[in-house]
DNA sequence: TAAGTAATTTACCGCAAGGTAAGTTCCGCA
DNA sequence: TGCGGAACTTACCTTGCGGTAAATTACTTA
């Protein structure tokens, strides 16, 4: 053995077991920071080796992305859909799909925003996946959205437009809050949640327009 | 005059009018990028300029975003302020703090990204100002929220934090698709939400937990 | 018309990040 | 015991960015 002069070599890790934990980490940062923003090196040095070996194992960036993304979409795209179900949405289904959210995402919270990342290269295949995720998860979410306008009465086109983007990033904020407090169990945020939408039904004032004059 | 040999010297731009120009570039790069994001060399194409141009007017990267940060902030600061108004938050609130915003962001509409940008140099001066912000935004939010939520008979404290981060997060989500729909006055918007409250809290189940089993 | 100043660029430095080629160590196996 | 492949690093290249010193052009004014 003698001396070792290179701290090359095998440390005994399995390739598919180091390439779990690139992708763990690899998401975790992607997830927190922002595609742009994150480093490979950050990663490497989360899992303890070196860029190089992400390359070997990944390809490019933009690789390590796309291999980060595609597992975190497909499982929260079936997570969805099942929590959708067959028929039109009801009132309870914007909690439901809340739950089988937080369920799926619970251990990786911050591989929601894997999904929505705003910095990808544009034009590239990255981009592309994940706008093919946005627009199946965007179908959904503007039937359900859709459903509810019309029972609530309203047909402006752009309002369901306007309420199905609002409802995407408020889970959006609500996993960002999930995140700030680890300690929450899946279960709590969704009693949570129901809390917080009476509370904000309550104090909302009736279904004419501007309450006052807005002056 | 004879052939310059070079594109130097001045273009007859007085400094002023210069230094609004990269301002409100580089408002709307930071704003849309994000500080991390945004590059240097993008605004001065913009504003057709060159890079070390912005470094003599404003210094650092981080100066030039605390340029853009300190007027947007005291705007938006000050147009919350009076749009609360002196006495506890009542169920109008929210769609006049609303239509104050809209209304003070109307011609930079990205302006609300600058003063919450995440990719901050942390321990710098330019985030230690956008806290400072924040928490002055916060505080006024957390006081509203606050009043409704005691109104709506939660009291749960992390109810409270959870609502003003929905709340916070709302308004931002309003900005961007606000942003993506540029024809749209303020005005319009600010009547859209009504409507989009209304619809909102006409299809939320009762004020009790969550409807079903939740299985 | 020459001096002085304001506005702007050219040309550079250093650094960090993505990416690659080639080498080094370790383990299983004939 | 020695060979072959799997796991991993070293050393390097290139690009783009933030940043700076020095030069260049144009406007003003005595």
């Amino acid at each position: 053995m003698a001396t070792p002069r290179s701290k090359a070599g095998t440390k005994g890790v399995p390739r598919q077991h180091r390439q779990q934990q690139i992708l763990a980490a690899a998401t975790e940062e992607f997830g927190t920071r922002g595609y742009a923003a994150a480093s490979l090196a950050a990663v490497a040095d989360r899992v303890g080796v070196t860029k190089t070996l992400l390359h070997q194992y990944f390809g490019t960036k933009e690789d390590l992305y796309l291999a980060c993304l595609v597992p975190v979409g497909d499982r929260l795209l079936d997570t969805i859909r099942t929590a959708m179900g067959r028929d039109g949405a009801t009132a309870h289904t914007p909690l439901r799909v809340l739950q089988s959210i937080f369920t799926a995402l619970e251990g990786q919270r911050e591989a929601w925003f894997v999904l929505y990342d705003t910095s990808l290269p544009a034009g590239g295949a990255a981009a592309r996946r994940a706008a093919e995720y946005w627009s199946a998860i965007d179908d959904l979410a503007a039937d359900g959205t859709a459903d509810l306008l019309r029972a609530a009465g309203s047909g402006d086109p752009l309002d369901a437009d306007a309420l199905m983007y609002v409802w995407r990033d408020l889970v959006a904020t609500l996993v960002r809050w999930w995140i700030k407090h680890p300690d929450q169990s899946p279960e709590a945020m969704t009693r949570r949640c129901a809390r917080l939408f009476a509370a904000a039904a309550a104090l909302t004032p009736g279904p004419a327009g501007p309450p006052e004059p807005l002056g």
